[in-house]
DNA sequence: GTAATGACCTTGG
DNA sequence: ACCAAGGCCATTA
């Protein structure tokens, strides 16, 4: 399927897996690293579609603005995304991450295009 | 080919 | 300050 949103998904994929152990990050800014802020909806569908992929796409540090777990039900197990984040030192109470501006890592500010 | 949906974000009242 | 609606882009039915 050599579609050409499968090059925005990919690029997607490899921002998401290059998100450090212990940081999080938001559909918007990796939207904004594409160039793509109007796209904040395709970055999330691209996430939707992440279990497709071969290698491993660490879905769970990637969060909305608001630092919510909004995508947690559609994991394996909706304690999953939770168990992970926490298994990074990442306090999430109420599906929602504390301190988000501190473990956020914007793409645009580390990778510096 | 058209219509509806979605792991969102921004702006208006 | 709070609540509501629209918009953007791609995928699926």
């Amino acid at each position: 399927m050599a579609k050409i949103t499968n090059d925005f998904f990919d690029q997607v994929y490899q921002v998401v897996r290059l998100i450090p152990k212990g940081r999080v990050t938001s559909y918007g800014a990796i939207a904004v690293y594409l160039g793509a802020k109007s796209s904040s909806r395709v970055v999330g569908y691209a996430m939707n579609a992440a279990h497709t992929q071969k290698e491993y796409v660490p879905a769970h540090r990637v969060l909305n603005r608001n630092g919510q777990l909004t995508g947690k039900h559609h994991f394996e197990t909706p304690f999953l995304m939770q168990e992970l984040l926490e298994k990074e030192k990442i306090k999430v109470i109420n599906d929602t991450v504390q301190n988000f501006d501190k473990y956020f890592w914007d793409p645009t500010e580390e990778l510096k295009l």
